[in-house]
RNA sequence: GGGCCUGUAGCUCAGGUGGUUAGAGCGCACGCCUGAUAAGCGUGAGGUCAGUAGUUCGACUCUACUCAGGCCCA
């Protein structure tokens, strides 16, 4: 018996038993454990951290990422997949410093690093169980047993590894540099950090007075978004090409770019121009000298990444708070003005403001200015600054010391490699990482934080040699090496090595950012290559062939691998990558706590179930796209797929069980079935097809879809709609017989689409695609598996698709609708029987094409013939419509005329065309031969008739009745009447009854003409026309005559 | 300011290589069906394909610019 299972069902609970069946029967491993010996797909999982909550994000790429692994493995590759946790970092810190109440970097030094580490290990799996009761009840496959863990002494190790083959060659280097920088954190930020924390900020736009040396009344106008640099302030940079202009203005002259003297408010009069060149060397006076100076500074120097976009053209440097004035005080040899301490507030030297956090300055130091009469103007702008992607504070750009992997020194070769990777979508890969990668700038790797991997360089206290540590038995052949070995602050601290030079070797006190941690995982995950060597080395681990991550993740861990594997490997780390773009709120908004939108994944997961969430995050819009999330979405899916499936399931299921259908027969040749039978296995290989396709471009939108609209649309909608009947046939007339061909041909068909369905579903809907093909599989073991996840996608019939069949039914289709319409519009039910439809087809060809559907178009629309016109018949009128591709080329300006003439073309004309094949036609004082393909002939007027047409096909309904047609339709109604009385009276669908009904002589008169008939649709034994209550009467209404109908249950004969 | 993406019906989305009647689902209106049924199906009304200019015989499709939105970066 097939198990019967309907649309009702709670989607959550059935997941529930599949999950346990997972678990009972260790399909997970066995999908992999089958596999082996066949080639390998390797996936790399990225590792989220587990002290942040799971979001619906989380849901959407791990659903894309099972999706690949679950498709893989059924087209027979072994597919690992070990899952991996992040686990330094700050944002581990950060979550104990709000348990502690921290609020200063200091205060973890109080409280000791021993101690705080020791708690980050802990808080590191706060939500560790969220993450697995999430991962577990979506169904993503992943090994959580085994993980590799970012902070293990193992995975550290191999980190350091890899660290010593960049110190080992020469492209790990301390230097002092302006990097972002994180006052609350007190540590610099890598680029990629930074591009995590943009945010739309306001900030003062101020623009300020330079007083010319010796001539107080000449200013060079200044313009800034940071007036706490202007302390620091050392040059002025202008550009040696652009014109600068000396104005009158305000009874004072000012000096700007020419081409934005539109920031001056009031008239003003230009004095003289000069090129940019001609400035430089002016001195001018400072506007604050806290600060000694140990260089020549305060004068105009020449910059060529001075724009006149904005400001006044002319930039304020402060060497030591940006990447530009940095390299131009190098340049010039300019003295570097560095008053803020590490918490980004005033050193004391700046008495003014000494203390101050810098941003809160600002205003003190604008009206310090103002007081001065060195203000010219003071605004506010909104644009996007980068905040820290913690703390949110904003980030200062600071010049500091700080180590860095010279990635600049490869960079031509990760541009180069990056070509290699197959980018979903294209074009993230070329612009957003392309680009960026095309400006790379070398890695700032280290962290002045406490919990992390840390920096494994040595440095000699008395000659300064530096050593790096690479592996575990380096690290003890050192002193006071610590046991039990804990690879992390303070404990390696401890260690020392003896210099050659007799001095003492001590760890630099940094760790290492993050990112390197998570962009080591394609080794370190097997603590290569300390072990598993081969694993890697062999290729058998490197590189994936597949990666999904969000969006966010291009500069961060899509670049960590990259850069890492590129240097180490000289190849890429993955051979594909599938990104997606946010989950946003239904109406387009980011997802953030505090406008109270954020989806819970478990609200979801357990209301509507893992499948549809996963469905419908990956059919709603493609994954690279944004995803508007709503809930009516969901429901919708809920409805549409899978209730229609499991709609067409049960009614599989349903007369199945009853025909004791267990597909035990050989499977009938497709030859020997209806042409409808063919259509659809035709239908759902070219399914297949399409299915494979994009699932190989990973293009798992498209797939999802194309299985969606096979199911509702053709299967449901018309295959099985269309033969039902044939479902029904022998039950009910032939007792005992044996089930003919057709209807075993009729199972088998929908059996075959069934299975198939549930195997393309598969990926994508675990359990329901599980629980169907178990379903079935399990009465008929035609598929030696015991789960749909360890079967394979069936291939391509390539015989199986027959195109031509496709298009007829398609044309068939379009004629049943026309047909429809016009039904709609003459009011005429589908009940009521009529005589003909017409169609005008000159195409013999055309025609054969419609016959071979005839009795599908008839039955659909209940009409008894096709009759098809030709043009001899006199009742069609042709007219000519120009073929556009055809005609353009050759007949190029001269088309809007030709097609205007070939729309008024006689019908003659047409004949003529049609005859010889050409034409001539007189067209603006020439003649132009047209040929028969520049026409399209359309026969869409019978003159007379009710006519419908829609591309090229047009139909006309005869919608005369007679009295036979009547009665027909009357007896149909009748009919209909009775089963709505069967249901309602709760009788079974094989139960066999007594009509008894008393109606007008004339409706009896039709009725009992069509007794036979009327007998067989409605199961009944006998029909009497005279009335008895039986079990169930009722009164009706056939076509305006009252009726009074009793039935009453028989025995089967 | 730069890069990338997006803009098609009220909403969510489809629309190889340019060809003249731009599609679907939801929603809406009307109807049908009732042996898959607290389901299902059909018909219909909804679009100057963001705007402007250009290339072309012909542009939703190509180019440029503008506007709006998103993401990323300065």
């Amino acid at each position: 018996m097939f198990k019967q299972l309907t649309d009702k069902i709670s989607y959550p609970a059935v997941e529930k038993e599949v999950l346990k069946f997972w678990k009972d029967r260790e399909i997970f491993d066995k999908s992999i454990s089958t596999r082996v010996g066949k080639p390998g797909f390797i996936f790399y999982e990225g590792p989220p951290t587990a002290n942040g909550r799971p979001g619906i994000h989380h849901v959407m790429s791990r659903t894309l990422k099972d999706i690949i692994c679950r498709y893989k493995t059924m087209c027979g590759f072994q597919v690992h997949r070990k899952a991996g946790w992040d686990t330094h970092g700050l944002p581990v810190e950060i979550e104990v410093e709000k348990e502690l109440g921290f609020k200063h970097k200091e205060e973890i030094v109080k409280y000791g690093v021993a101690e705080f580490n020791k708690k980050c290990r802990e808080s590191v799996w706060k939500y560790k169980t969220d993450w697995e009761e999430m991962t577990e009840q979506m169904g993503y496959w992943v090994d959580m047993t085994k993980p590799y863990i970012t902070f293990e002494n193992n995975y550290i190790e191999s980190v350091w590894w890899a660290l010593k083959r960049f110190f080992d060659e020469g492209m790990i280097y301390k230097g002092y540099k302006i990097q972002p920088y994180c006052p609350r954190c007190e540590t610099p930020l890598s680029s990629h950090e930074v591009s995590l924390g943009y945010d739309d900020v306001k900030d003062p736009s101020v623009y300020v007075m330079m007083k010319l040396k010796g001539k107080p009344d000449t200013s060079f106008l200044v313009w800034t978004t940071t007036p706490w640099t202007l302390i620091s302030n050392v040059a002025l940079a202008v550009h040696p090409d652009v014109n600068y202009a000396r104005v009158e203005h305000n009874g004072e002259q000012f000096i700007l770019a020419e081409a934005r003297l539109s920031v001056l408010d009031g008239d003003y009069k230009v004095l003289d121009r000069v090129k940019g060149k001609t400035l430089a060397g002016t001195e001018y006076e400072p506007l604050f000298s806290y600060l000694s100076l140990d260089k020549k500074a305060h004068y105009v120097v020449e910059a060529e990444f001075v724009t006149t976009d904005d400001g006044t053209g002319i930039v304020h440097m402060a060497p030591a708070y940006g990447e530009d004035d940095y390299q131009t005080a190098k340049k010039y040899n300019l003295p570097t003005l560095h008053p803020v301490n590490k918490s980004g507030e005033f050193g004391p030297e700046v008495i003014d403001f000494a203390g101050k956090f810098v941003k809160d300055a600002d205003p003190l130091i604008i009206d310090n200015l103002k007081a001065r009469s060195l203000l010219y103007k003071k605004e506010t702008i909104t644009h996007s600054y980068p905040h820290c992607w913690r703390c949110m504070t904003p980030l200062l750009y600071y010049a500091r010391n700080s180590w860095y992997i010279r990635t600049t020194k490869y960079a031509a070769k990760m541009v180069d490699l990056n070509k290699q990777i197959n980018w979903v979508p294209p074009e993230i890969g070329e612009g957003r990482f392309g680009n960026w990668l095309k400006e790379n700038k070398d890695w700032a790797l280290s962290r002045d934080r406490f919990w992390g991997t840390p920096l494994p360089i040595w440095v000699c206290d008395s000659c300064s040699t530096q050593t790096c540590v690479g592996s575990i038995s380096e690290l003890r052949q050192g002193q006071n090496v610590p046991e039990p070995l804990d690879l992390h602050k303070p404990f390696v601290d401890l260690v020392t090595f003896q210099c050659s030079c007799g001095g003492v070797m001590k760890r630099t006190p940094e760790l290492i950012d993050a990112w390197f941690d998570s962009g080591a995982m394609p080794f370190a995950q097997w603590h290569y290559p300390f072990e598993n060597k081969e694993l890697v080395d062999s290729g058998e681990q490197y590189p994936a062939d597949f990666i999904c991550e969000g969006i966010d993740q291009t500069r961060g861990w899509f670049y960590s691998l990259h850069a890492i594997g590129t240097f180490l490997f000289g190849k890429p780390a993955y051979k594909s990558l599938l990104v997606n773009d946010l989950v946003l709120d239904k109406v387009g908004q980011k997802m953030s706590k505090s406008k109270g939108n954020t989806v819970n994944p478990f609200d979801t997961l357990g209301k509507y179930g893992a499948d549809t969430t996963r469905w419908y995050l990956v059919t709603s819009s493609p994954p690279w796209r944004p995803t508007m999330f709503d809930e009516d979405g969901l429901i919708e899916v809920q409805r549409k797929f899978f209730g229609t499936l499991l709609n067409t399931y049960a009614f599989f299921a349903l007369y199945a069980n009853i025909d004791k259908f267990t597909f035990s027969e050989p499977s009938i040749p497709l030859a020997e079935r209806l042409e409808i039978d063919r259509w659809i296995i035709s239908e759902l290989n070219s399914l297949i097809k399409r299915y494979v396709e994009s699932m190989e471009a990973y293009d798992v939108t498209k797939a999802a879809r194309g299985v969606s609209d096979f199911t509702i649309n053709q299967l449901s909608n018309w295959y099985v709609r269309r033969n039902r009947r044939r479902f029904w046939s022998t039950t009910r007339l032939v007792e005992k017989s044996e089930m003919g061909k057709d209807k075993t041909a009729v199972y088998q068909t929908l059996y075959e689409c069934l299975t198939t369905v549930a195997k393309l579903m598969a990926p994508f809907a675990p359990f329901l695609a599980d629980e169907i093909f178990r379903n079935l599989n399990s009465v008929t073991k035609r598929d030696g598996y015991e789960s749909v996840h360890l079967a394979v996608i069936p291939g391509v019939e390539e015989v199986a698709i027959d195109s031509a069949l496709e298009s007829k039914m398609e044309r068939a289709e379009k004629i049943v609708m026309l047909v429809r319409s016009m039904r709609v519009k003459a009011n005429l039910k589908v009940r009521q029987p009529l005589r003909r439809i017409i169609l005008p087809i000159a195409n013999e060809e055309d025609r054969q094409a419609v016959k071979y559907m005839e009795d599908v178009i008839l039955d659909e629309i209940n009409v008894k013939a096709i009759e098809y016109v030709t043009d001899e018949s006199g009742m069609v009128s042709k007219k000519g419509r120009a073929n556009f591709k055809s005609i353009g080329p050759r007949f190029g300006k001269s088309v809007p005329l030709l097609a205007n003439r070939i729309k008024e073309l006689s019908v003659a004309e047409i004949e003529e065309l049609e005859r010889v094949g050409t034409l001539n036609l007189p067209l603006d004082g020439k003649t132009c031969t047209i040929n028969r393909e520049d026409v399209e002939i359309v026969r869409e007027d019978l003159p007379g008739w009710l006519v419908e047409s829609d591309s090229g096909l047009t139909v006309a309904l005869d919608t005369e009745l007679n009295e036979e047609l009547i009665a027909e339709g009357s007896a149909r109604e009748f009919v209909n009447r009775v089963q709505n009385m069967r249901k309602d009276a709760g009788f079974g669908v094989t139960d066999r009854i007594h009509i008894y009904y008393k109606a007008s002589t004339k409706l009896q008169e039709i009725l009992n003409s069509m007794a036979t008939y009327i007998k067989n649709e409605t199961l009944a034994v006998e029909l009497s026309d005279s009335f008895q209550k039986g079990e169930y009467d009722v009164k009706l209404d056939i076509n305006g005559e009252e009726v009074k109908v009793g039935i009453e249950r028989r025995k089967a004969v």
